[in-house]
RNA sequence: GGCUCGGUAGCUCAGUGGUAGAGCAGGGGACUCAUAAGCCCUUGGUCGCAGGUUCAAAUCCUGCCCGAGUCACCA
């Protein structure tokens, strides 16, 4: 049992432009864990936006204004994804805010002082047009690659820092294989360790011809993608407040996509060792959403909309489809009809007509009073079902968890028919009738419990339908004790939680 | 091209040596508390192809076919 804050890190998003369903997948996993997390101590989420680089700059010189007044003009559509997903962040940092930068311009000083970046001169074939530079292997034709692009290359020659990554190869090596879970899942931690085997360059890490970055004292911009690295730790207070810093660092879980795995799987623990701090317990790369099997992309024109999403099917539907439809580690392909199904299948069917059918007959043969009964009239199997989901949950096992909770649900619904409250009431079996509607009241009350980190604004709901006071959150292992539901609560019935939807046009 | 992952019921997938599984969809039935929901029963597969190892292969080996991903600042 540790007392220490589980910190949870999601990647800081790079805002060239607007926030798709992939964006929100993360993020929402980072939320679930977070909230798996406060059932049993304390938990931090870390988001935010990566600000800098040259896309960034072309975008706003484009648009006709600064840099920093289109990232400003932009931040907000990204942090209203947050609220619109019921994601609660702890902290949420921008690249370029001034906590960040010194973090960024002090770790730079700190390498230089340790000897582990130095100058050096990075040359290479560019292409303007792609502001890329290419590895000559790479070129078509003694052309640019990109085969919308085929443009002619020119030979860059600057002076810039870089980082002697190159040095850490047999380091990361051994700490790969005496971590083998340290990188998730197997195939990216393969993939990595496949790629450190066969050789790392020293990284350069500065930018003498662009502007819109993190200034370093000689005139020079930091690397954005090294500047976007540490604002896991700038958060925080790295350098800054040591007290706080230690509170939280290493990472709990760092959770990424698995496109950027590359810099938080070689780069990033090489970074920290430079600064003597330790890695994170778990980096995670998950799959992506893709539609119809395809990757999305704008310029397949196939990019889902998350508001759109959650306009059509609540916020708390998409949290579930996400995390429900596929293993998490693993692609899965997004479709409408999938996520219809999920919605009238497992939710409006099965979670929301057991809670509506419930509290109908406690309403109809108790006057919406939970009854009395004693104790050891309680069967409901479900002792081990918060260990369960808390397991998988905090495993990023997010599939199983909810399987784990279906039971539940399932086995509720089951009950109800076998039991047959209707016919109790018939026959006057008021003992066994109470009994029976106590053990629904109370299944309900821990379903709500455990989809809390799932669907937050749904358990809530279901919270306030069973009259309970506060909120479904705090200790599983004080609240889910089978019987704690007070006998006398007044439920109050309400509106279906999943209504059926009235139209299945697309989502455009 | 190198590398990675995958190809199992109509769909999404689990199953890694020992008589083919789940959910959804489809079909049938009994019920009525409920969002025409729920419950019970059920149809359905030569486990990508071809070889090989083995008493025994979806599961191990070889080759091939197909799909996706990655090797470039897209979660």
């Amino acid at each position: 049992m540790s007392q220490k804050t589980t910190f949870i890190t999601t990647p800081i998003y790079y805002i060239s432009g607007e926030p798709h369903i992939g964006h929100v997948y993360t993020t929402i996993a980072a939320d679930v864990l977070r909230r798996t997390a406060l059932t049993r101590g304390s938990a931090f989420l870390l988001t935010g936006t990566d600000e800098h680089g040259q896309k960034v700059a072309a975008a706003a010189a484009a648009a006709g204004i600064s840099p920093q007044a289109w990232t400003d003009a932009l931040v907000p559509r990204w942090q209203a994804l947050t609220t619109r997903f019921g994601v609660v962040c702890d902290d949420f940092i921008r690249t370029t805010e001034e906590r960040h930068q010194r973090v960024v311009v002090a770790v730079f000083e700190a390498l230089k002082a340790r000897g582990e970046v130095y100058l050096g001169t990075y040359e290479g074939w560019y292409c303007t047009n792609d502001e890329t530079f290419w590895l000559e292997a790479k070129l078509v034709d003694g052309r640019c690659p990109n085969p919308e692009c085929r443009r002619e290359v020119q030979w860059i020659s600057e002076q810039n820092w870089f980082f002697s990554l190159a040095k850490y190869r047999d380091r990361l090596l051994a700490y790969y294989r005496a971590n083998p879970h340290w990188l998730k899942p197997q195939s990216v931690w393969n993939e990595m360790y496949a790629a450190i085997e066969s050789g790392l360059e020293d990284l350069c890490i500065s930018r003498s011809n662009v502007s819109w970055g993190v200034p370093l004292p000689d005139s020079r911009v930091m690397y954005v993608w090294l500047d976007a690295l540490l604002n896991y730790i700038s958060a925080i207070g790295y350098g800054v407040d040591p007290s706080r810093f230690e509170a939280y660092w290493p990472a709990d879980v760092q959770l990424i996509g698995k496109d950027i795995a590359r810099f938080h799987a070689i780069i990033w623990p090489a970074l920290l060792w430079a600064l003597d701090l330790p890695l994170p317990r778990l980096v995670y790369a998950h799959g992506w959403l893709t539609v119809d099997g395809q990757k999305m992309s704008k310029s397949r024109g196939n990019v889902v909309n998350p508001f759109a999403l959650a306009d059509r099917f609540g916020a708390d539907a998409v949290r579930y489809f996400l995390l429900r439809e596929a293993a998490f580690g693993s692609d899965f392909s997004y479709s409408e009809q999938k996520i219809l199904q999920r919605y009238v299948s497992d939710l409006g069917n099965d979670l929301g007509n057991l809670v509506h059918r419930s509290l109908a007959m406690l309403a109809k043969y108790r006057d919406s009073l939970v009854p009395a009964i004693a104790p050891s009239s309680l069967v409901l199997p479900a002792q081990h079902l918060g260990e369960r989901v808390y397991e998988a949950f905090a495993g990023l096992q997010f599939r199983e968890g909810l399987d784990a909770v279906w039971e539940l649900v399932s086995g509720l619904n089951r009950l109800i028919d076998e039991r047959k409250p209707w016919a109790l009431a018939k026959a006057g079996e008021d003992a066994a009738l109470d009994a029976l509607l106590y053990e629904i009241c109370e299944g309900l009350r821990w379903i709500a419990l455990c989809l809390e980190p799932i669907m937050p604004e749904k358990a809530r709901a279901m919270w306030q339908q069973l009259g309970l006071a506060g909120e479904p959150t705090g200790s599983w292992a004080e609240l889910l004790q089978w019987g704690l539901l007070p006998p006398g609560t007044r439920t109050v019935p309400g509106a279906p939680l999943f209504p059926r939807l009235l139209d299945d046009v697309p989502v455009a």
